[in-house]
RNA sequence: GGGGAGAUACCAAAGCGGUCAACUGGGGCAGACUGUAAAUCUGCUGGCGAAUGCCUUCGUAGGUUCGAAUCCUGCUCUCCCCA
């Protein structure tokens, strides 16, 4: 199911494919973000043509609330759904449990929450989101986790992590114990939490490997912890999930920060920040970081980006697309987030280039500088 | 020709004796956004100053008052109705 191509001489950096049923996914890969069964404002079509994802999320949270698991399961799963014939992941709702916390209550037997769209209530359990993936039918599945706030103190964090693993073990029991609806494979990834507390990452990890899952992932970080940090717990986990399987680090991040974890032996990512920000006048380019939005831009005719990673960067200049965002017309979403999305693979597939050709490190101490500059 | 209404900051529009450098929208300027309740949210928007603050503003010229965007008079302009 995976398979390392090549390590990197300098760092943890390695280049891998991972299969599955829907398609090869070479690694590092990034994956948009679509969550509703949209990567929002964009054709699936251009996703594959424009910004050649390999693979997408979906989020169980999302799809159980709306359009619910009934038109799923009549769909015959998201793939068909949504007109998508590559690889899903799905989240399995426990950002969700975080992110919307003021109507949640977590007990051991789940997280009761209030639906934010009607205010009804339900209860995700590690198992019942095991089977509602089951039915939406993503290639990879996300175990139920709860991802603690930054900050949060250490007590807070055991007892978290303690529910999280209790999650663990239920899930992958649910997991074993039914098979797929659609006749395909689905894996089931478990997730490390514990914050920024060594000691508890350093269980969690241990437990995550100990599960024995095709890949795992690492959770609750990017939740506002300073990068040092980040980077720190990632060197911690990774030297305890095993090599041979891919690291999917959960909702990160900037480009920066996804380069730095690459080195660090991570193999997946998915962030909502080309898209959200892109939304919002944000824009990644090879020239460096922009605000759309900033008078600066109102008369510069340029491409978006001239390194055109799609069509659409060297097609529309940074003058129309600003007006575009400005006027809150529609393209504009749709232009930023596909330049923002194929920046982002680009960049990682050039980070997967150059771990083959044994030049990671030279280049991501070169690129950094880049992409963090503001301009 | 007769009768009526009104002129407030970039625009629209509140305010109708002191708590007004002036509500609120819009526009403008900037910021935030990391497993998407986000095509969203926040701040600033007369001048100078880091700031207590100081200076100049509510068509215009006077006046009343301790004090006026608010009251009175003249002027200018705009709009509506009837001829």
């Amino acid at each position: 199911m995976f398979r390392i191509e090549s390590r990197d001489k300098d760092t943890n950096a390695r280049a891998g494919v991972l299969s599955t049923e829907h398609g090869d996914i070479p690694t590092p890969v990034f994956m948009p973000v679509g969550t509703g069964g949209t990567v929002k404002g964009i054709l699936q079509r251009d996703l594959v043509e424009e910004i050649d994802a390999k693979i997408i999320l979906g989020n169980t949270y999302h799809l159980y609330l709306r359009p619910g698991t009934s038109i799923m399961k009549s769909a015959g799963g998201l793939h068909k759904f949504m007109s998508w014939d590559l690889p899903i992941l799905t989240d399995s709702g426990g950002y969700q449990v975080f992110s919307l916390s003021p109507n949640r209550k977590l007990n051991d037997n789940g997280a009761l929450f209030r639906s934010h769209i009607d205010g009804s209530e339900h209860l995700f359990t590690p198992e019942n989101t095991v089977d509602i993936q089951r039915i939406i039918g993503s290639d990879i599945m996300m175990v139920l986790d709860e991802c603690a706030p930054y900050p949060c103190d250490h007590k807070y964090a055991k007892k978290s992590v303690a529910l999280t693993h209790h999650w663990l073990d239920r899930a992958v029991e649910r997991y074993r114990g039914t098979d797929p609806l659609w006749g395909y494979n689905q894996v089931l990834f478990p997730i490390v939490q514990g914050g920024i507390f060594d000691d508890l990452r350093k269980i969690s990890a241990e437990k995550v490997a100990g599960a024995g899952m095709e890949g795992n992932a690492i959770g609750g970080l990017s939740v506002g912890e300073p990068a040092e940090e980040m980077y720190r717990t990632i060197e911690i986990v990774n030297g305890i999930l095993p090599g041979d399987k891919p690291r999917y680090l959960m909702g990160v991040g900037t480009p920066v920060n996804i380069l730095e974890a690459i080195g660090r032996g991570v193999d997946m990512f998915d962030c909502v920040m080309p898209t959200r920000n892109g939304r919002n006048g944000m824009l990644f380019t090879s020239e460096g970081i922009i605000n759309i939005k900033n008078n600066r831009w109102s008369a510069d005719f340029s491409p978006i980006d001239p390194a055109g990673p799609s069509s659409v960067s060297t097609r529309y200049s940074k003058a129309y697309l600003r007006h575009l965002i400005i006027s809150g017309e529609i393209l504009g979403s749709q232009i930023s987030s596909i330049h923002n999305l194929a920046f982002y693979l680009s960049l990682v597939r050039q980070a997967r280039e150059q771990i083959v050709k044994g030049n990671f490190r030279t280049w991501k101490e070169s690129m950094t500088r880049k992409l963090s500059e503001r301009l």
